[in-house]
DNA sequence: CCGTTGTATGTTGTATACAAAATATCGTAT
DNA sequence: ATACGATATTTTGTATACAACATACAACGG
């Protein structure tokens, strides 16, 4: 409930968390509220400071500007390991998935195609069969959904994301895993570009 | 207190914690144990079952095996940068530290370079200025530190240790990113194939 | 008038008591 | 004798009550 709660904003970034009121919101005790907290502070989505609070976690562009460059360092080894190694089977559920992106891209849906992205690249780390990969990752991820955001609301990005899929796909057909890793490497860091873009342009109507 | 514990093995990997007798032992109430517990849950040094207990992770070798390469990409990412954007202060400082791990190779004292060892990484990290690529290498090292096998206890390995370190710093020194990222890679993969030996020779001798 | 210290208030941190779930034990029946 | 089931016990999960700490404000002294 509560990573919900900080996804969508009910809990603001910086705001600060009264463990009382909070605990009185979601109708349980103060015990496995903290709890709860101190597993999101471990997650990096809440920073607990002692005797001070407990305080959602503010991503600054330069907090993306480091972590979206590791993104692509470790899915861009995801993407190597699945080209050399990938079986037939994998290799036709990827399809599947890409051919759900290829249609929600042509209706529009920002939404479904932004959902679907996430299960690809999800998909994508099962078949790379490295856990731990998957678990950093995974970690990497929970902290930029923390960024509203999202590049693909960007003019003319979903069509460059889609591009990138599309690139992807053909490296993972004919198995050449350092294509794959480059495409990824590129497609991560066009996201970085992306939100980079719009951060500055919301600073300059904002502030 | 628990990191602790469990690093040295006094809390034994796959080890069932009980609640009631640990918080005995540390002198506190379950509420703070159970806070505790949650962190290193979240860290991946425990594993909490739900209505079940709590058991020591235990790594395998496949898990150091799916480790050891994340590690290498990140450290071979951080040598990369620190080699590209090194201050000639920063060189001084680990320059400096270089050469007190050829002291304490030379003198065969195999504790004091491991924690020299684990300084200089760290002292690299905070060198190449990405503070969340200095998180996601911390957590893994600490999952690491869970297996107290050291690979530097293996004959020879200290002198190929150093070797690689030595390398390192030249490739810091006329500053070949490249160079530098291969060589930190092939320096962890090293590692990897050294704490294999180790463990599969432990094998044939228990069991 | 400013700085310091004491006190009051509120929030975090901890302990204890209780409820719920899982496991172990024992008895019974086949 | 073994398998199944009910009960008892242990252990996890939650709620509440209390203690410790931090902050804000006010009073006093310089």
């Amino acid at each position: 409930m509560l990573r919900g709660q900080i996804y969508d904003h009910r809990l603001a970034p910086g705001q600060r968390l009264d463990e009382a009121v909070l605990a009185e919101q979601l109708g349980i005790s103060r015990t496995p509220l903290r709890e709860a907290l101190k597993v999101l502070s471990a997650e990096g989505l809440v920073d607990l400071q002692p005797h001070k609070g407990c305080f959602v976690t503010e991503l600054t562009l330069r907090d993306l500007e480091e972590i979206f460059p590791i993104m692509a360092t470790l899915e861009g080894r995801v993407a190597h390991e699945v080209a050399a190694k990938r079986t037939a089977a994998q290799l036709k559920s990827l399809d599947v998935l890409h051919d759900k992106l290829e249609r929600h891209a042509a209706a529009g849906d920002v939404n479904r195609y932004y959902e679907t992205n996430y299960v690809f690249h999800d998909q994508l780390q099962e078949c790379a069969g490295n856990r731990w990969l998957q678990i950093v990752i995974g970690d990497l991820r929970k902290l930029l959904k923390l960024s509203r955001h999202h590049s693909l609301r960007l003019e003319g990005r979903l069509t460059a994301s889609l591009a990138e899929h599309r690139a992807l796909m053909q490296a993972l057909h004919r198995q050449d895993a350092d294509a794959a890793e480059q495409v990824m490497r590129g497609h991560l860091l066009a996201q970085l570009d992306a939100l980079r873009e719009l951060l500055l342009a919301n600073e300059v109507v904002h502030g």
